[in-house]
DNA sequence: GCTTGACCTCAAGTCGACTTGAACTCGTAG
DNA sequence: CTACGAGTTCAAGTCGACTTGAGGTCAAGC
């Protein structure tokens, strides 16, 4: 396969083409040359797009995939700091699979006020945010993994 | 318990003041008055505050938050939307643990190349990501929890 | 040779969730 | 009665990950 252009890596990437750019000023891909002005990626970059995806899929930051990506392979990274990853990964799963409890208990729960029901408060307890204490978590964002929701509201919501 | 100025209630959950008038203004909390210019809190805040917390580490946007709250219990939100909620979660969850395994597999696996090792690929594919599509997932950030630690160690709930 | 349109650069804008800073107001201790 | 310091307001700044817009370039088709 021959050195593809940027809307080709977009087409076939889904990955827009300003994007592209983007990531290859932040250093996470490279183009190989150039054909006038515009640039020319070897198809490997395909490879290495997917594993940023996977990255950001599992909510690390675009640095923190930099520092995991070898210019071509994957894990310069030692194992420790993979396998630390992928602990942290794992709290995070317990937090989510803990709130997710709580939520489906509250779907179906039918004390008046949640934090009187012990089912409530023990998955409360287990996600983690301490008993009232608030952990800062931080900005996450369980987006629509539905990619093709992601439409533009304006109407929607008609919140209480 | 009588009243509580904003210092205390910042001291009792670790939110700043400052958040908690940004969340006062965006209508996640109320105080119950002044005393002089300075805000008098209910009790109950704490509760509420635990309550948002908890969304917030389940990666919800304050603005899905407060869709869920009443104005001093759980869940006005019909009980669908709270499953669906749930669902959503059940989704990352998924997402989330097939890349810890990928990471994991990482840190073990003597391929050169992940990509030519058909566990990690098996990963990817997993992860939700598409074959070599790029969900956009959003800017999560699975930062450090580990506020209190988890010596229960959470069994529960059998993800797939 | 000229137009076209995809691609380019660089600066600025956006979004969510807060934080920070400047300028001001009070209740209270001395 | 005055000073102090904790609280207040409002505007602006920050951070990460992009997107958008204006204005410029160039290979290719007519």
């Amino acid at each position: 396969m021959k050195d593809m252009d940027i809307a080709e890596v977009s087409r076939r990437t889904g990955v827009p083409a300003s994007t592209l750019r983007y990531y290859e000023e932040k250093g996470l891909i490279a183009s190989v040359g150039r054909r006038g002005l515009r640039r020319l990626f070897d198809p490997a970059v395909l490879e290495r797009l997917a594993l940023i995806a996977l990255g950001r899929a599992g909510g690390f930051a675009l640095d923190e995939i930099s520092a995991m990506l070898t210019p071509d392979g994957l894990p310069q990274m030692d194992r420790e700091r993979l396998a630390a990853k992928a602990d942290e990964l794992d709290r995070t799963i317990q937090r989510l699979t803990a709130i997710r409890e709580a939520l489906r208990h509250a779907a179906r729960c039918p004390a008046p006020r949640p934090m009187e029901c012990p089912t409530f408060r023990r998955a409360v307890r287990l996600a983690g945010t301490g008993r009232f204490e608030v952990a800062p978590i931080g900005p996450f964002k369980a987006e629509a993994v539905s990619v093709t929701r992601r439409k533009r509201k304006t109407d929607d919501v008609s919140l209480a």
